[in-house]
DNA sequence: TTTAACCCTGACCATATGGTCAAGAAGCGA
DNA sequence: TCGCTTCTTGACCATATGGTCAGGGTTAAA
């Protein structure tokens, strides 16, 4: 089937059901753990019988598998900004802007990941020794350039990479924390903005970035 | 009984056993989570029956609960050097050693914290709502007399403090990741000193301290 | 309309897991 | 040594869970 064809109500729905039971398993791992989440919880917020599910992901361990190979996706998308970038000030800027925008938009997915990367990896070991360290070296070899051009601070580009992913991703995995610290409440418009430049902020003086 | 009261046999074997559990424990739920934990594999590591496990600790909730606890105890006391200087330099340059020590000795701990929170603080919610909320506005409201007294820029305390837990604590949680993107080889003694150093600097130099 | 492929689901199964318990072993004060 | 408390553990149980499957429904091409 071609990309310009047109799609039967077959394929619609089998999308759907595939998007819905993807968005609940997304959720529910994030909440959960993988231990924690079980196939009947996925069911019930996806509103669909349990059994079903085993129809389109055999396993609770592939449906897990694609829902942790959805984040990375988008994460990978997030640097497209860097790359295009003069230099560290537009492009670290950009990169913190677009994660936060992540953490906030999006942050069951940045859970999953968490969750997975800190229990060793099982099941997406082979990304992250593959796509992600070679994303990594390339990003690695742009700060590096920087360096050298005297647009910053020579800083080691593998931390300061770390330290990019640590403080955006902090807001989605201990959003709780946060939310709690913050009287309970979600933190709004004002208090995101206000997380975002102080994080561009000191990031960026702290490697003194230079236009 | 007091502290000076010479410990029986007896007392000294619970203890011993009860420390034998936790640290079993602390390392099971760090790597498979509440969830993927079971008192089986704890009990295996500790090399005791299971049902020894529940003589001591009647559920697995519990244990949890005390693993937990445990480790927030030692990052409360991580926070001392905080208060004692006269500066952000010393101070906050303090808690990133300190922090990082943690994250390098102690890295189960830092990660069953990390998903305990990031399902949202199941057990210890309270915790937060208390302790760490008031230990969290002690030190914004030094870091606030820092600011005033003109020894650093001025910066959301709040967001600097979730600056320092996000980058000092990514070296443990993430410790999996930074070791793959390292070669598979976990950091050296010169790693650690640069990672610290980094942080450090660029922290330092990005809220704007000075001595 | 026929037919074959695909989709859905209630009922079911084997297993793993948290937790219990009774019976015995070990420690300890008198 | 005696008797009481504390500790240890193999065997056991109820339940929850991942996964299966047969049979019925739906779609769409011919």
């Amino acid at each position: 089937m071609t990309a310009t064809e047109r799609l039967s109500k077959r394929d619609v729905n089998r999308q759907e059901t595939q998007r819905l039971i993807l968005d609940a398993a997304e959720k529910v791992f994030a909440e959960a753990g993988f231990g924690g989440a079980t196939m009947q919880l996925i069911a019930d917020l996806a509103g669909l019988p349990k059994a079903n599910l085993h129809y389109y992901f055999t396993t609770k361990e592939e449906l897990y598998r694609k829902v942790v190979q959805n984040i990375f996706e988008i994460w990978l998308h997030a640097a497209d900004v860097f790359d295009k970038a003069p230099g560290p000030v537009e492009g670290i800027g950009a990169y913190i802007d677009a994660k936060m925008e992540i953490s906030r938009r999006h942050p069951e997915g940045s859970k999953v990941w968490a969750s997975e990367v800190m229990h060793g990896a099982p099941v997406i070991q082979d990304y992250l020794e593959t796509t992600l360290r070679e994303w990594t070296t390339g990003r690695a070899r742009l700060i590096q350039k920087w360096v050298d051009e005297g647009k910053m601070d020579p800083i080691n580009p593998e931390h300061l990479l770390y330290m990019l992913w640590a403080t955006t991703q902090h807001y989605a995995d201990f959003g709780h924390q946060i939310e709690t610290l913050n009287g309970g409440k979600r933190l709004g418009d004002k208090q995101w903005k206000e997380a975002k430049e102080n994080v561009k902020r000191v990031i960026l003086r702290g490697i003194g970035a230079v236009t």
